[in-house]
DNA sequence: CTTATTTTTTAGATTAGACTAAAAATATTT
DNA sequence: AAATATTTTTAGTCTAATCTAAAAAATAAG
């Protein structure tokens, strides 16, 4: 059985995986953490041991077959918290990560299996991450991100790249949200801020939030 | 912030002193919490240097009125998470407390209140037991235990004292479960065991069983 | 009221996970 | 290519929670 360090340590790595595809430095799993480099580095060895990650020393890691089948057991587990937190209980989905952040330790498949079950299976949780099925498998999703559509174009908003309080504080507050369709009035080239229209209203955006929306056309 | 550790400690020396009143000593203690003598010391010098048991060396140990505050917060979420395994998820009662002895260890007052009130208010778990409500008080309940009904008495299940895996699996074998009405056919002196009629069905329990169902008549 | 038994505490060791400071390896500038 | 800067690892320390073995206190027997 993990520690919950262990699975937090997995969880994150698994994150950085994906954003960049390649081995993770242990200055970022650090930063994640909000640890120091060295506690990475004795995690990186103890994770190595187990077999959970592949690790050479001074250039970085990735998870292992093994340690990939964990963490999307924990990602799985988080992701339908979050979900239940939002739709059974009434949170917002900025309220809703440092509780799921606790209860995706819970060690009980069948807890996790009959929670999915009590939700009707849902796909993705409350920011349009997809969650992973009872075998770690996650659908593919095709959207792409608000940033790459030209003036004109329209689409759905489906998910937030960068969940983060702040963040999704920010889009409650200009009233963007998951379901809203959004078309592009306007791109500004210099600073790559979008202008759009969102339920009969313009407003402008900057171009990191831009990146940061998910979308399907 | 209490560790999970303490928590534990806490919720057992309230489960071990409710019942004697007195004060609970270390080796009830330590056994309770499947553990050895000398761990048990270690948490109660501990736990008395932050107030939460009133501790004298080789006497014993009982909660102070702060750790009793805190002892209920537990104790309300286990049962809470109890409820919401059984009611919600489709677990049986003999299934729940593990996983309990985890979700109890969640931090987020809002979540207990919410899943309080998404649980419509129990007022009791599904062994029974009565759920602290959000300022930690219990409703006294006036039920008696089954042994001390007298021949032709008759009264209804409220609850189990033992809620033990092994208790409950035999409870659901004779088919005993809350709500039923039981009444008394015969009462052996010899070695208390108790002969009654529950749904149209006589059967004989123990005195020990007899001891461990809370009645309402 | 001594002696023996049981209970409880102390002393010392171990493990996980974190930290600081220093050393080693790698990357970036001149 | 050498010097400098950055990143990463190692060495050593700390705290929480556990354990075993031994000492001390309380209880029970003779
Ligand atoms: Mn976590
Ligand atoms: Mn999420
Ligand atoms: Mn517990
Ligand atoms: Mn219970």
């Amino acid at each position: 059985m993990l520690s919950q360090a262990e699975e937090n340590y997995l969880k994150e790595i698994y994150a950085l995986g994906e954003e960049t595809q390649k081995l993770v430095s242990t200055n970022s799993i650090a930063k994640k953490m909000r640890t120091k480099a060295s506690s990475a580095t004795d995690m990186l060895q103890k994770l190595a041991n187990k077999g959970l990650v592949d690790y050479t020393k001074y250039k970085g890691a990735r998870l292992s077959k093994k340690g990939e089948t964990r963490a999307m057991v924990i990602v799985r587990k988080h992701r339908l918290w979050e979900t239940f937190l939002v739709d059974k209980l009434g949170f917002s989905w900025d309220e809703v990560h440092d509780i799921a952040e606790q209860l995706e330790h819970i060690q009980s498949k069948t807890l996790t299996d009959r929670l999915d079950a009590f939700l009707e299976y849902p796909s993705h949780d409350p920011h349009g991450h997809p969650i992973p099925n009872t075998n770690g498998k996650i659908v593919a999703s095709e959207s792409i991100i608000l940033a790459e559509l030209k003036v004109d174009q329209e689409g759905i908003v489906v998910g937030v790249k960068d969940a983060s309080d702040s963040f999704l504080k920010y889009l409650n507050k200009i009233n963007i949200t998951i379901g809203d369709t959004i078309k592009i009035v306007e791109i500004e080239p210099f600073d790559n801020s979008v202008t759009i229209d969102n339920n009969a209203q313009q407003i402008t955006i900057s171009g990191n939030v831009a990146k940061n929306l998910y979308i399907k056309s």
